[in-house]
DNA sequence: TAATATTGTTATGCATAATAACATAAATCA
DNA sequence: TGATTTATGTTATTATGCATAACAATATTA
């Protein structure tokens, strides 16, 4: 078992935000298993409850994916009754999304589990740290193209 | 316009990282676009360059992908001659990937573009402030699931 | 030798993401 | 006003990344 030498891809900042992004990904996964839910439908969820009545445009902007990627997901919030779809009547081409009460309760429930979860997995770091880190994503995360 | 709040996903240090590496991924995908290169095919290139003669379970293993996903990339890889797979004699169910030489020069043209892409976007963030983050991503890698 | 494990492979499916083309509706402009 | 352009949501299609089951060939082990 000779160590296989990763040193090179080591050198760049995206190599080990994706690594590291694995393993959170893979947590955050088997936390939303048991209610049915993956990352894009648990992100959209979360957004329309706590942006309710905006419409699929601005969320499939905040979520940074393409329009049509985003209709199957609101197909399958509406579908579970977690959200509802209402015509807006000053601009009819829009739908405003609202949460249900379903919507929101499962709101609670998962934002509790995965609050818990990441905070189990990333436990052995220092908060400090943490919020270092934070701070750096932010800006790498503002030095996107097409919008400086 | 009125603004969207993702305050509560915000809390989430999976969230930022999200975030970020679509922003780095993004800029690595146009970069290797003139190479006729992926990610993955990128990434395997690169580890088989600096490790001459591994298999591919090895491989799968370090870039933390299942074998089956691998045999295409290494299909691939092989079919545009940058590498060879070969026989093992002394285990005759695995090959020894080797890189060619046009794998090897490739390897050189790409590891310039992709170093140089990442340091140009990454040009407004100290270089501390990046190798601290990157202490932080090495914790979070390694609080992975079943390897502690 | 028999049972088990490993390597590479095929087939399959799910999740994420991008693009083109379109109908409907709104906004602009000339 | 009417014509053009733009915005919204949708369908269809494709590429990419990633996981699992099942298998043949080979190695290991018990």
């Amino acid at each position: 078992m000779t160590k296989i030498n990763d040193e090179t891809l080591r050198t760049f900042v995206g190599y080990h935000l994706k690594r590291s992004f694995n393993v959170i990904q893979s947590d955050l996964i088997e936390t939303l298993r048991p209610f049915d839910l993956r990352m894009l439908t648990y992100s959209a969820l979360v957004l329309i409850v706590d942006n309710p009545g905006l419409n699929q445009s601005r969320l499939s902007q905040i979520m940074d994916i393409e329009r049509p990627n985003l209709v199957v997901i609101i197909d399958e919030l509406e579908e579970r009754e977690l959200i509802t779809r209402e015509r807006v009547p000053t601009d009819r081409r829009s739908y405003a999304l609202h949460p249900t009460e379903a919507g929101r309760a499962l709101y609670r429930e998962t934002l509790d589990a995965v609050t818990q979860h990441e905070a189990q997995l990333l436990s052995g770091i220092a908060p400090e740290q943490l919020e270092q880190m934070i701070a750096t994503l932010k800006l790498i995360e503002s030095a996107k193209k097409g919008q400086a």
